[in-house]
DNA sequence: CGCGACCTTGAGTAGGCTCAATGCCGGTGG
DNA sequence: CCACCGGCATTGAGCCTACTCAAGGTCGCG
């Protein structure tokens, strides 16, 4: 049986970290540098399909993904799935269960998954150290909370070809970011079709169906499970609110 | 023409606050009281229908909610509208101004309300002076985020009753938990149906007949924008999954 | 070669939507 | 004092978006 969790000693010091070398992570200065490097205790390696959280259950650590992406989403007690969010690399994982008791959700990986691992204790003693730090953790907590807005009124409001433009725009958006788009507008992420489905609250078929016509309409293509943004303007034309949020962020 | 909204200076000092009575709210010292105090920079008095944030401007100024209610929304350009959650005494509102940019979405008073205002400079002091509060202040985010995320379980996954049972146990809770129900059971908030449905993702109409179901089925009672929960146990089974999350929390 | 994961398509259903009209109530102005 | 109006709840009718059930296709893998 192949291990889909595995734990690493220290690797890349945060000092090294490629990700920081994209501009969309602010410049630390050493000491910050030399603060994240002792806040860090290792890293841990997961397969694609292996849980990071499990909801319900408490978890002593905190992460910050350096390769690879997930996926959080919540649970019906009768298995209807609902995907929060999506994991990308520099995304800070994790915080809700160091400041509650317990998850509320679950995060699960997508592709296989590289990341730095954390601690509760190290991130009390951030907030007493360093208020620069504490602030990016906030900064970090707001933001997401700014996707989860987004994302709910997406599937609150728009309809089902609004939500599929709205969302592969956002999530080209974002993987191009931080530099894992092979081309402008090609975008290779492992994610199904009912991925997309339990992200937009749709069903599977229905999401099929409505990805076929953008298909159609030549503004997307889909290969197995990667897909091609062909048209952007119009897929923003049809998503009909395009907030490109990229801003400067912190990269702990 | 009435004045919607008013600034008033300081009024009640932190330390008297009435607010701070109740269990819900986590003890501060002293020391905190003070600069907590300091960071109040004055009151707002809000009348109901009044916006406190509007998506796309600045906001200087972060307020905690001394008492009244709110909601905060987001809009499509064609009007659509979606409410992401509702604000109550206690609730820390416009730290995505203060972090961000600007607002990327709206706040509107539910019923006349009364707030305390901070000012940005004053986040970014307590984040260099306490790292109690700013703990805090992360700790809040965290909880609003949590919030999302079963609201948006909810307008994915649920169905339109199930949708109304959680929303309204939620609510209930919600308003208890700071002393607002009239009785164990008994909620009286300014709220119409077409804020549930705004809250629900569904249209006026399917909501009122939804709502009907449930009168008829005697798990609440609705009388001119007000409901009462007359059998909780029967809304906890509709609603599937019921995360009482009241836990004990900063009051800034 | 069979199986599992994923995408696709058809057919029928239903949950939820829109349009439209009615009733109630409180406020306002004549 | 009453007529009118606007905001809110309610109900009927018909439609359509999105769902379910079901089958079939492709591809990679053991």
């Amino acid at each position: 049986m192949a291990k889909t969790k595995e734990l690493v000693g220290r690797q890349v010091p945060c000092q090294l970290c490629p990700l920081r070398k994209l501009k969309i992570f602010r410049p630390f200065n050493p000491e910050e540098l030399a603060f994240v490097s002792r806040f860090k205790t290792g890293e841990v390696v997961l397969k694609a399909g292996a849980p990071l959280f499990l909801e319900g259950a408490t978890s002593a650590h905190l992460y910050t993904v350096l390769s690879g992406l997930a996926f959080r989403y919540k649970l019906l007690p009768d298995g209807r799935r609902q995907i929060l969010n999506y994991c990308m690399p520099g995304d800070f994982l994790g915080l809700q269960g160091s400041v509650m008791h317990e998850m509320q959700h679950s995060v699960e990986a997508l592709s296989d998954m590289v990341l730095c691992i954390f601690n509760r204790e190290g991130l009390w003693r951030l907030f007493e150290s360093h208020a620069g730090l504490s602030f990016d953790v906030t900064w970090l907590a707001a933001r997401s909370e700014q996707m989860l807005d987004q994302q709910l009124l997406s599937v609150g409001r728009r309809s089902a070809a609004e939500r599929c433009a709205h969302l592969l725009l956002h999530l080209a958006d974002r993987v191009a970011e931080v530099g894992l788009a092979r081309s402008r507008h090609t975008i290779r992420i492992p994610i199904t079709q009912q991925h997309i489905a339990d992200t937009l609250g749709l069903s599977l078929v229905h999401t099929n169906r409505t990805l076929g016509r953008l298909m159609r309409l030549g503004a997307i293509r889909w290969r197995e499970q990667e897909f091609e943004i062909l048209d952007r303007d119009q897929l923003a034309e049809l998503a009909g609110d395009d907030e490109t949020s990229s801003a400067v962020r912190p990269l702990l």
